[in-house]
DNA sequence: CGGTTGACCAAGT
DNA sequence: GACTTGGCCAACC
């Protein structure tokens, strides 16, 4: 199923690293960035899949179910600094596939 | 099968 | 930098 692969490549993303919706639709070969975000909007393997480490291709948060407070806290925890809603270095810690 | 809905993207104003 | 537009795609009415 399509949400299972966009998890399975959430699940390949390192701590401290982050990805887009856009590299997520890319590895899956097809241009569906908005089926992806639809995807881990659904998400029901919470702790299981890191989608917090998915972000919008300009390096903002984006949404997030438990909400952006808590996404960009774990984002931190894991040494990737968020200022005003958007990453820092943000290219350089972006993961691809 | 057509219409709507998003955790989207890029280009333009 | 904030907002609009058109395009994009899977999932769900």
């Amino acid at each position: 199923m399509f949400n299972e692969s966009v998890w399975n490549l959430c699940k390949q993303i390192p701590a401290g690293r982050v990805s887009t919706y856009k590299e997520l639709a890319h590895a899956l070969h097809c241009k569906a960035y908005r089926a992806v975000g639809n995807a881990l909007n659904k998400n029901p393997y919470s702790p299981i899949v890191p989608c917090h480490r998915v972000v919008k291709s300009d390096g903002s948060l984006s949404g997030f179910a438990q909400g952006q407070k808590k996404k960009q806290r774990m984002l931190e925890k894991e040494g990737i600094i968020v200022e005003k809603g958007k990453i820092k270095l943000f290219y350089n810690k972006l993961y691809k596939f």
